[in-house]
DNA sequence: CCTACCGATCGGTAGG
DNA sequence: CCTACCGATCGGTAGG
C-alpha cells in the first residue's frame, strides 16, 4: 500500500480515505479483467460464422486484450488464489464460463466435422488456453513479434499443429 | 520459515542450526527441479531418432516429470523471480538451455521436413512449451486423465492440431 | 491528506 | 533444539 502511494504521490495510509481496503483493489483489477475476456466470448457467440471463423476471432480477441492489458490479465490469471472464499469462487465462475465458451466451440467444431482432432473438447481448450494465457509469461510489446502476428501464428499452431 | 519447521516438529528458529537460510532452501529446489529436465533434454539428445521419436520422448519425459514432481516442478517454473541476481541468472539459463532443446529438434525437424508447420523455431518452442508447462496449474494426480494419456494427448496436439 | 501510531508477522540471531 | 529476543515490514486506524 506504501508503494501504491508512492506513485500517487502520497502516504500509504493516506490511500485509506478513498479506498476500503487492500483487498477492494485487487478484487476489481481481477474482476474488469476477467470481464474482458467474458465480453469477448460474448461477441463471438453471438456473431455466427463457422467454427473456424470463430475460434479465429476468439484468438485474435484474446491476444489483443492480452497484450493491451498485461497487467490485469496477469492479475485475473495468476491471483485469484488470494481472494477471500466467496470473490474467489466468483473468478473461478468467470475463468469456468470463459473456458466453456472454448469447450462450446470445439465441441461444435468436432461434431460438424472442422475439428476432426478434437475428440475430448474439454483437454482441447485446455491446450488452446495453455498457448494463449502462456502469453502474459513472454509477450512484450515492441517485442520481434508483434500482437497480430501472434494471434496467427497461434491460429495455426492450434488448428495445423507443426505438422 | 515457522511453517517449514512445524512440519519436522520444531520451531523455526531451530531450522538455522541446518541450514543457512530461507534462500539456500529456494535455491536448492529451484536447481533440483531445473536438473530433472535438462537431464531428460540431455538423454533424449543422445539416444538418436527421428525428429517425430525424439519430440515424443521429450514430451512423455516432461509429462512424467511434471506429474511426478509438482510442487519442484512449479518452484523451478514459477519462483526463479524471487532470487537474488546471480542465482537468478543461473536458472534462467537452465531454462534458456532446455527451451534451446526443443529449438533445435523443431528447427532439425523443419530442415528435414517432418515438421513443415515450423516457420519459426523459437516460437513453435514457446507454444509446445506454454502446453508442457501450463500442466502444473491443471494436472491432479487421480484425475479423470492420466499422465500417459495427456503426454499422448499432447503429442497429438502439438504434431496435428484440432484438424 | 498527514502525523503518529498499533498489532501481527517475518527472517534471523545470541546464548545456552 | 529451545528461550528470548531483534529490527523490518505490513495492512490499517484515530485524530486532526
Amino acid at each position: 500500500m506504501r508503494d501504491l502511494g508512492q506513485e500517487l504521490g502520497l502516504l500509504g495510509s493516506s490511500l485509506y480515505s478513498h479506498i476500503e481496503g487492500k483487498e477492494q483493489l485487487l478484487v476489481e483489477v481481477i474482476r474488469s479483467g476477467g470481464s474482458m475476456f467474458q465480453d469477448l466470448a460474448d461477441e463471438v457467440a453471438a456473431s455466427g460464422g463457422s467454427p473456424f471463423e470463430r475460434l479465429r476471432r476468439m484468438i485474435e480477441g484474446h491476444v489483443a486484450i492480452l497484450a493491451a492489458n498485461r497487467d490485469a490479465s496477469a492479475t485475473f490469471l495468476n491471483e485469484a488464489r488470494f481472494l477471500p472464499d466467496d470473490v474467489r469462487a466468483e473468478v473461478l465462475d468467470m475463468r469456468d464460463r470463459y473456458e466453456a465458451s472454448f469447450r462450446l466451440l470445439l465441441a461444435e467444431g468436432a461434431e460438424s466435422g472442422d475439428f476432426p482432432g478434437v475428440t475430448d473438447p474439454a483437454i482441447s481448450a485446455t491446450f488452446v488456453l495453455s498457448v494463449l494465457n502462456a502469453l502474459v509469461r513472454w509477450f512484450r510489446p515492441n517485442g520481434r513479434v508483434g500482437a497480430d502476428e501472434i494471434a496467427s501464428r497461434i491460429y495455426d499452431f492450434v488448428t495445423e499443429g507443426i505438422t
